[in-house]
DNA sequence: GTCTATAAGATGATAGAC
DNA sequence: GTCTATCATCTTATAGAC
């Protein structure tokens, strides 16, 4: 874990914003620059390519979400309370200023991507998929929640409604779009 | 509805192809006039701007989507048959190149689209939800559905998941990934 | 309806001064 | 670490000949 530069991470910030809400072909380091009032050059100081930026972006994001999944596993929540943290994760993404998942935004532009990064996607969308299906393996062990089939089946479709959703209600730009969907598809892994 | 010449028409196919695997952003005018053997200026002669070609886009994918759900309606098929015609509409646009749904791509480069465009995007999905609660409606009025909640709550629910779907099996470059969500959301659907 | 020629601006990137 | 200057290339678009 190298120290980064103050500039460096300022760059990501704005770089990730960015992709949130224009994607991996909608931005360019004359955008980031303009952002932080600096010049392109020093961006390719930091990030020589546009590739080098994108795995960057990417080693912090996995990275910081791998961490919250983590808090969430550590939170004394029952089964349905830690999915319900999963689901406020996408939810508080979608909400500033409508961003989009940044890996469901990649894999939006997955055929434009280098190939380090599309690794990096598929990845990451394994590590959700991974720690739901922990999370459900429990809930259902404990009797905290019902569901039928395997839990990987469920996890998939869980990661899938909540991408899924976030796409839809961006172009309502209607947050509320996914509580909906969110609530309806964790409700009904309540236990009886 | 106005007769359109061959190459009109022959770039609405290649720029839709290439919007569905690269977005919005990720074609050029080049990209569509190498594929076709001709020159940038003839697509010019055809849609003067990038925002007629998309505008131009979308109404033929609009119009093309709703003839196939008006068949799907008149098709004899029973409501669960309905779903699962509806759902083969995704899988067969995924299926060929690893496509995204064009109105799911076209969602991700939502904040870089012309205002008509994005207006468009949403009424094809305000569109998807309105046909899907009919069916929804019938199919439980006659017993052959079975959920709880409102129609239209689960419509919402049954767009995210195909959308959502659609865009993960992208990135795993693996159809069946869609399937098998679209088969476990349709299943628990089955009226007991 | 298609072409050649052309243009203004954006884009990703480098060299080299400070 | 940031800058000025510069680059080749791409992108969207137009003028005007055929």
């Amino acid at each position: 874990m190298q120290k980064r530069g103050h500039t460096a991470d300022q760059i990501l910030d704005v770089a990730q914003a960015l992709v949130q809400s224009h994607g991996y072909n909608g931005f360019s380091y004359a955008d980031v620059a303009q952002a932080l009032r600096i010049r392109k050059p020093s961006i390719h100081h930091h990030f020589p390519a546009k590739a080098d930026l994108g795995r960057a972006l990417m080693a912090r994001y996995r990275q910081r979400f791998g961490a919250a999944l983590a808090e969430i596993s550590a939170s004394n929540a029952r089964a349905a309370g830690k999915l319900q943290k999963y689901a406020s994760l996408f939810r508080s993404v979608l909400q500033q200023d409508n961003r989009m998942c940044m890996c469901g935004m990649l894999a939006a532009d997955f055929s434009t991507l280098p190939r380090p990064l599309r690794d990096s996607v598929r990845d990451f969308f394994g590590d959700n998929e991974d720690w739901l299906e922990g999370v459900l393996r429990l809930g259902r062990a404990d009797r905290a929640l019902a569901f039928d089939g395997p839990p990987r089946a469920m996890a998939v479709r869980i990661l899938a409604a909540f991408e899924g959703a976030m796409l839809v209600a961006r172009s309502f730009e209607d947050t509320s779009r996914f509580d909906t969907v969110a609530r309806a598809v964790l409700g009904e892994l309540k236990a009886t």
